[in-house]
DNA sequence: CTCAATGCAAACTATTTGCATTCGA
DNA sequence: TCGAATGCAAATAGTTTGCATTGAG
């Protein structure tokens, strides 16, 4: 977290923005989570605390952090954008519940070979890509054999 | 195509839906492409031909023919739901190109197998998945070198 | 004749933007 | 002081729905 801030903080810089103490807040609220949200959920929980913040204000941030590359938008097909903190470590995608709506984060470096094998097949370059497996986690399923 | 439209009529049948020359229209031209309409697009290709059409006429005979099986939605990200006929032959995934729009199917047995492990992995029972590779085709390579 | 389908306009939902005001540097 | 940031409200864009009318069975 501590370097992922030290990131926007230079990108800040370069931009020239001036730093706030709503945009802190936002930041630390959504570095201090290992959850994937939605503008709309971050909003709603940092306005418990702080009634004042304003939607446009959560969401402008959060694009924000996407451009500066500590955060990815994801994008779960349920017609919200979703943002996750982007922490130094390797790519992975997601196990979607569809039950539940719980997020298991997974990383298959054969799987990341194959897709260059087949993009090489077709002479295409890979900028970045999607993968997510929706479907039952093994709680929801645990829970349905009651 | 042949065999799609009979999937489809036998589902319009078990639904009790009455067979207008609209929807048959909308049939038509939608399996008799490659592409990947989205609504707008299949709506305006329509409309040429057949300008009393209504785009809610349209997009509901879309949202059908995914419930009848054979659509399939997609989502590339661009704001836009997407629709593909969805042939009685294996799944298939996508490489888009960010640059000229165009669309390449791939399929990857190996992959898909490593998928399934990762799911296992997890006690994670998959539905349907996404897997879509962003970048550049070759064609737009091959262009930007020029 | 009955009820599904259509076409239009209006409603929705999530996202983005305009703008007056606030506030950091 | 200057300009970025904020908060609100309004604008967008894509999708979905309500409803009067049309038309298939």
């Amino acid at each position: 977290m501590r370097e992922e801030i030290a990131i926007f903080n230079e990108c800040a810089k370069r931009k020239g923005l001036k730093s706030t103490s709503q945009r802190a807040l936002i930041l630390k609220t959504f570095l201090g989570s290992t959850s994937h949200y939605s503008t709309e959920e971050l909003y709603l929980k940092i306005r418990k605390n702080n009634p004042k913040i304003g939607y446009a204000t959560v969401h402008r941030a959060l694009k924000l952090f996407a451009e500066c590359g500590i955060a990815t938008e994801l994008d779960f097909g349920d017609g919200q954008t979703r943002f996750e903190p982007l922490r130094g470590d390797q790519h992975h995608d997601h196990l979607v519940c569809t039950s539940c709506g719980s997020i298991i984060e997974f990383t298959e470096p054969k799987i990341e070979e194959l897709q260059e094998l087949v993009a090489a097949k077709y002479g295409f370059k890979i900028n970045r890509h999607r993968h997510e497996l929706y479907g039952i986690c093994a709680n929801c399923t645990a829970i349905a054999s009651n």
